[in-house]
DNA sequence: CTTTACGTTTACGTAAACGTAAACTACGTT
DNA sequence: AACGTAGTTTACGTTTACGTAAACGTAAAG
């Protein structure tokens, strides 16, 4: 077992520069381990690039993915850090949700302008063939 | 009527400066009309921007959000421009809909860890609790 | 009449997120 | 021995999305 992944292997499956994945690292969202000076990344690395651009995805900046992948590998900690832990959860969560809405939003103006958009279409066609069938010819008026 | 909105107006009531506002003209993504010099901007113009603004949160960059707020005035046009439009409509729509698959799994992780620490949480205080009974003291071990 | 508020253009500055190139190492292959 | 492939660090370049400052215009209010 201990699949490991060389950085060259992982940009390519994740479809990003090499370099993109040191930039990562250099900002401190990734850590993998090393033989000798090569980085050598293994599954736990591998998911954390997975979170990290999905965060990039949805517009985070590497600051705030930085907050979020952070949370998921918080140390088990006493009460005290697992209740602030759940309580940056539950901020990050609304951040999501919010999200969501605006995407809700995007999609239902999205469906009135198609619904528009069909509506016109089927105005064309039903005005083109009344013109055909009427005057045997092109529209035009 | 016709509502009309100074630029620092329109900038209080969406939490963005004046220059933001202008940048976007910069763009091209918005187009108020003058009065002399003065941008004015109606309630069209103030949709726009509501958009412009809602793109921006879901992480489109403003050359993808322009291209986004086009179809919302796209003319009437023709037959070929109208199927091209829901084509483009649909292209939307899909990205809109990988974010949104993006987001419920970013809210199903967290959900998971939440529930982890809950658990946790639960363990934490039996713990306390029993202990508590049985040395009539602290947790330890 | 000056202050205050709002507006304008022009232009350089900046933070974020990489891109790109140089210069070098190391390993297995031909 | 030469070559291709994969990796490394260092460092300057670039794009995007504005921030910030300068210098100025206009109009209502004190």
């Amino acid at each position: 077992m201990a699949e490991t992944y060389g950085i060259a292997e992982l940009a390519r499956e994740f479809g990003v520069t090499a370099r993109t994945i040191r930039h990562y690292e250099d900002e401190g969202l990734i850590a993998p381990s090393r033989d000798g000076q090569r980085r050598v990344y293994r599954p736990r690395d591998r998911t954390r690039l997975r979170l990290i651009l999905r965060g990039r995805r949805l517009g985070f900046t590497l600051a705030e993915v930085r907050e979020i992948v952070d949370l998921y590998d918080a140390a088990p900690g006493e009460a005290g850090q697992l209740e602030l832990l759940l309580a940056k959860i539950g901020g990050r969560r609304s951040e999501l949700e919010a999200k969501r809405a605006d995407i809700e939003a995007a999609l239902d103006d999205l469906e009135t302008v198609a619904r528009n958009c069909r509506k016109r279409l089927r105005g064309l066609k039903n005005t083109n063939h009344s013109a055909a069938r009427a005057t045997g010819g092109r529209r035009r008026r």
